[in-house]
DNA sequence: TATAAAATTGTTATAACATCACGTTTTTGG
DNA sequence: CCAAAAACGTGATGTTATAACAATTTTATA
């Protein structure tokens, strides 16, 4: 009765583990060099193929600000996808706050928009790298 | 006094009166064709450094989901950039809610992190397309 | 004003990201 | 089994952005 039946074939199975595999975004051509090491004869086009049916099914999202894609840690239930990046280590973690994907969605509505997709993209600097900064600058 | 004084130079200001243009998003190498009729010998590296200088002054953002550029529209007061792009007629619009934008920065710290640049991009529908398509879908 | 440092621009090449187009193979449902 | 749909193979091409280094212009100040 799902409303979206999943067909993960090898290919798509392969770049999403390549993905799994990784807290920091990958961009394509870094995906396309790890899968080429199960399937040497991968081109753009398949890993390009399989990061469309991947994102168009919401097993994983693009981060548009680095053209590089990240596992979603949430495929059921979607709404607005909030990522925030780590400029010091890379790391990526999504978010999913009920609250701040409400408001965005009423203030849209209220300027009288029809909201189709919406993305929350942020660059920070995480609190173990903050961390870090501090102890380096006390030396 | 003031924290940035802004220094328009030629290619700038031309960059600057294209994207003055127009509301909708545009894409460097547009920018390069229009900059090409004032400047013949316009370049790539022309548009970008324009690009560049604008966007890290705050004249300009970029529309990450579209590899686009658009003028901002209050270059003063500078916190969350909010842009809604409807995708049947490509206006850009851009807000800057304070309270979303209150609530970006609080949750962001409350995991931890410390922001250092935030983008929130819609894409949508706006109110004129929409009544234009309900009235296209009652013929 | 002389002049050295800093900022900007000129120019060529290339890197990085993504899609088109078309033919073949595989999967799927009847 | 068969036809239609989905997925994949393959090569070329399109689009976006940066690297590298030389030349020129601007700026500050000695
Ligand atoms: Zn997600
Ligand atoms: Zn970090
Ligand atoms: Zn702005
Ligand atoms: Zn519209």
């Amino acid at each position: 009765m799902s409303a979206k039946p999943i067909k993960l074939t090898t290919d798509r199975k392969s770049v999403l583990d390549i993905l799994k595999s990784s807290d920091s975004p990958k961009g394509a051509y870094d995906i396309l060099d790890e899968l080429k090491k199960v399937k040497s004869n991968a081109v753009p086009m398949t890993v390009y193929r399989a990061l469309d049916y991947l994102t168009e099914h919401g097993l994983v999202h693009k981060v548009e600000n680095l053209n590089a894609y990240i596992l979603c840690n949430h495929p059921e239930h979607h709404h607005i996808c909030q990522i925030i990046i780590c400029e010091a280590c890379n790391k990526a973690t999504e978010s999913c706050d009920k609250e701040l994907a409400s408001l965005v969605q009423k203030k849209a509505e209220d300027a009288g928009f029809k909201i189709s997709k919406a993305i929350l993209e942020i660059t920070a600097t995480c609190e173990e790298c903050l961390a870090n900064d501090k102890g380096n600058a006390a030396l």
